[in-house]
DNA sequence: CCCGGCCGAAAGATTACCTCA
DNA sequence: CTTGAGGTAATCTTTCGGCCG
């Protein structure tokens, strides 16, 4: 598995994919993994903006996080909510369902006439009832169920069970919080969208939605967990830099002793002249990552352990001593000032 | 200009389901 | 057949920034 590790392209454009754009197999045979370090913060002018051009979309969906699949796909469909049974938000480990007390294979009762406003009034937004009633939006010509959408899996026959199963939860539309396994090719193309940008607004949501015939809700769930995998990957890539970066100081540090050692032995032994010459070391600037070498009276008092020098105000002590790998390496000299020091 | 309330989006944490060894 | 681990969809909570009165 390769893994591409991008160190930050803010500047990249903020563009969406077409709307009938195909699932590049090829492109994605190396999916991999794709990590942005740049500062792609949460709100970009053009998002911003989309996300103000859209506000009266996304206020269409009614609470929060919930999505009104009617705000998407027309009057075709007709929301149907059930009446709110007291459904416990799960009690045992292993929720089965009779554990919740409820078949999830049995239909719902059907849900009163005119039960739209009332209902989705009083849904909570904590019920767990309440997106699953939502969930029509897959009724007719769902891709999920399409043969070909396990192409390249292992067993045909699993994955027929598979979607035979999300088929009944259509039907019954499963009260269980059912889990849907994304086929390869919504994935997939997920994957792509994720990689253009890794963020939605509320237009690109419905586009892939109606594209991957999923519900927005879907769209967006998958997108934050895909962040926080994105995230926890960075973190342990982080953690595996650090720890080299650890040993490699540390082995430093050990040599740095010994020759201490050896350089205090020549001295009790000969040349006096030679402690004159001050120790050099290097140290990096904690704010540019810069390193810079600087010299000292005493070596000892800066790679001895356990010395009692504080640590001077201007290189405070931090938990990343050594700088990332950088696309400009640079070292702090005279001729190159601190930046801030340049102003 | 400042403040507090509201709202939406995203992150973070957790739960629950599913698959597989 | 059972069980535990791992992956991940889904849910809930917290945080943050923008807007408005």
């Amino acid at each position: 598995m390769e893994l591409g590790l991008s160190l930050g392209d803010p500047s990249r454009p903020f563009g969406f994919l077409p709307k009938n754009r195909e699932v590049n197999n090829n492109n994605s045979q190396g999916l991999g993994f794709c990590m942005s370090l740049g500062i792609n913060g949460s709100g970009t002018g053009r998002q911003q903006l989309e996300r103000e051009k859209s506000t009266t979309d996304e206020s269409q969906e009614g609470s929060r996080n919930r999505d009104d699949p009617t705000a998407y796909i027309g009057s075709t469909l007709q929301l149907d909510l059930l009446p709110l049974s007291p459904l416990p938000r799960h009690t045992s480990s292993h929720g089965s369902s009779e554990v919740r007390g409820f078949d999830v294979n049995r239909l719902p009762p059907p849900p009163p006439p005119a039960a739209e406003d009332g209902a989705a009034a009083a849904s909570s937004p904590n019920s767990g009832a309440s997106s699953f009633q939502m969930d029509l939006w897959s009724v007719g010509g769902s891709k999920r169920g399409s043969p070909e959408a396990g192409g390249g899996g292992n067993d045909g026959g699993v994955e027929a069970e598979r979607e035979s199963s999300r088929a009944s939860d259509d039907d019954d539309n499963g009260i269980a919080r059912k889990k849907l396994r994304l086929s390869k090719e919504q994935s997939a193309y997920l994957e792509e969208s994720f990689k253009e940008h890794n963020t939605l607004n509320p237009k690109q949501k419905l586009a892939l939605a109606k594209q991957l015939n999923l519900r927005p809700r879907q769209v967006e769930v998958w997108f934050q967990n895909r962040r926080a995998r994105t995230k926890l990957k960075q973190t342990e890539v982080d953690c595996e830099y650090l720890k080299r970066c650890c040993e490699t100081l540390t082995e430093e540090n050990r040599r740095l002793h010994k020759e201490l050692q050896e350089l205090r032995a020549l001295k009790n032994t000969s040349n006096p002249f030679y402690m004159q010459l001050p120790a050099t070391t290097l140290t990096m600037c904690p704010s540019c990552e810069r390193v810079a070498a600087t010299t000292t009276a005493t070596a000892s008092s800066m790679v001895t352990p356990n010395s009692t020098n504080p640590p001077s105000k201007a290189t405070p002590a931090s938990p990343f001593p050594l700088a990332r790998p950088r696309l400009y390496p640079f070292s702090h000299t005279q001729s190159q000032p601190h930046p801030s020091a340049a102003s």
